[in-house]
DNA sequence: CCCGCTGCGGAAAACGTTTCCGTTAGGATT
DNA sequence: AATCCTAACGGAAACGTTTTCCGCAGCGGG
């Protein structure tokens, strides 16, 4: 505890002085691009900043300005292992354009979204950037859609990454034309015993992926079972129980679609551990696919162009009305869906 | 353009006047948990909140208190694929505590770490945690120990997951140790002709991992041939490549040793693309590895609580010293390294 | 020689909180 | 009934920026 001396961190008007200058003058070679400092301030303003150890305060800047610079990405739940495509999308993509992005993660429930939206607000962020699925049963939706809108209110810009719908300008995939396709391409491949393996009963994400799987098999001639669709949670883990669940039903399944990639691992890995030879399809095409056994067929989705799209719209002018993009995906037919001869 | 009537954000004055109270009760109410407000007026002031969709103004709290709450990370790359086993680590332990955590991240070049320190430093967050492995010959090291020194003189925390040897207080793991256990391991399986596959010449976490897989397979009689240690980029597709040139060289190898887990999955893909069969060995146990085949052998480390660690350390008290933690990892044997039949 | 620009610098007023400090009310103690 | 304590409250001064507004100098054109 003894060279503890608690220093005051340097702040501009100490950097000011030991320029010459005034503060303001120092924020302006420092910061304020618009107004001209002579070239012979300017660096001596910068060679202070460089003596003095100064790093601006974004707090106070924020406040000054009334916004913070940037892009705060509020993310569900972060700690699954398999990484958020959109994560790393948007990333990539603010660093291209110079913006820093904060993340902010919610837990699974929507109570938490609402809480880590709320907390996003409170960092008055230029671009405020929801990515996650949305549910039809959701109560707390009213009181984010009234968040948002009070943000944008606010002089925000608000873009969605998810399922179009609510009025704020929006990226959105094409959920069930994927899983349309899918069961389309997978009827045409000679298979008949479907099951599904599926995420919380009312996220739109995988109702919609499920919805347009039935739909592709109807159009096949294929009725679903309703037992055939497994809910749980979604997660890997999940789908790792769930595909023992249906298999302890003896049910005769030839193949299983898993709404996402993620959960179509837990699925494939079951099935070898459990020795049994089923057909797997899942959804999103992330990376971690390459380095799977047997590579997995899927829907693919181009998710820095995703990702591109969300933020050029942040940052473009605000439109009247709030825009939705599409984004299509499309089969990819991999060898954990082998042709079925019949 | 019709309904853009930008409002004004509703700030805590505003609360203040509709709950009847002042300023000062208002924030005592909503954030400022040591003073008593009688229970009347606090339920007036959460009323008048609610009903103005008031958010705390944390840039301005920060500015007030000093330091902005919670902790910020800094992470190296995030945009690889396969999850950083920190980064939810972290997220998680951090939720635990109820901290907020704003994730920062910075490119793979050291000048862009610094950039990123310096960026993070300028949130004035309570604890400052940074990740990534340091390189010998980094230039930028003096520069990132001012920088962070500074900001322990200035009253924030820092904390690194990383090697040890800076002056601060530091989680690290041990990576020599882990690569001299796995050398001995694969030495005893029978395996005699080896490679490895390391990433950065300078980094100090592959230089160590791999320092220590020499000297074990040293004490147990072979000798690594310096052709067979092939250096790149420390990602998984440079992986994937490298050992496409290790075995273009013809060189008679039985197992290979890659320096991180994703980079061993590149080496177990190119291996099955090009069916070839050779053991390989990796090292940290990403969740990712569940789903893989053959399941890979490799060096555990436990992430959670290198996260847990380095949280407790940032939320007690400030030691003398800086302090160090070592964490241990263990082998695991999985399928990749199948014992030898001599 | 005067006038109006232009370009730059500084003083000071914001920005929205927290917190210090003084004040008041009301109950407990003599 | 007078005094002392304590708890709750409000006014106002910070916190570190940006930005507006004003002043000043220098300069070219009439």
């Amino acid at each position: 505890m003894s060279e503890t001396t608690s220093t005051r961190a340097a702040r501009l008007s100490d950097v000011a002085r030991l320029a010459g200058v005034s503060a303001a003058t120092a924020s302006r070679a420092l910061n304020g691009s618009d107004r001209g400092v002579r070239e012979a301030n300017r660096a001596k303003v910068l060679e202070a900043a460089k003596t003095l150890g100064y790093t601006t305060n974004v707090a106070a800047q924020a406040v000054a300005r009334g916004r913070n610079r940037g892009v705060t990405l509020v993310v569900k739940g972060i700690p699954e292992d398999y990484a958020n495509p959109i994560i790393s999308g948007v990333v990539t993509a603010a660093q291209r354009r110079g913006l820093p992005v904060t993340i902010t993660s919610a837990g699974t429930d929507p109570a938490d979204l609402v809480e880590a939206v709320h907390n996003a607000r409170s960092h008055r962020p230029e671009i405020l950037m929801i990515t996650g699925g949305r549910a039809t049963d959701d109560a707390t939706i009213p009181e984010l859609v009234d968040a948002l809108q009070r943000y944008e209110a606010e002089g925000g810009r608000v873009v969605l990454i998810t399922q179009p719908g609510l009025p704020f300008d929006t990226v959105a995939y094409e959920n069930r034309k994927g899983g349309y396709d899918m069961a389309k391409t997978l009827a045409g491949l000679g298979y008949r015993n479907f099951a599904v393996i599926s995420g919380m009963k009312h996220g739109l994400t995988q109702r919609d992926r499920t919805a347009g799987f039935i739909e592709g098999l109807a159009e096949s001639g294929i009725q679903l079972p309703a037992d055939r669709v497994l809910i749980g949670e979604f997660t890997r883990d999940a789908a790792y129980a769930m595909t023992g669940d249906l298999l302890r039903r003896g049910i005769p399944v030839e193949a299983i679609f898993a709404v996402n990639d993620a959960m179509a691992l837990g699925v494939l890995t079951f099935l070898r551990d459990a020795g049994r030879s089923i057909a797997v399809a899942g959804f999103d095409d992330i990376q971690a696919l390459r380095d799977v056994t047997p590579s997995l067929s899927t829907v693919h989705l181009p998710w820095d162009q995703v990702a591109d799209e969300a933020l050029t719209m942040a940052m473009g002018p605000r439109g009247d009305e709030p825009r939705t993009i599409m984004i299509e995906g499309h089969v990819v037919v991999r060898e954990s869906t082998p042709s079925v001869v019949p």
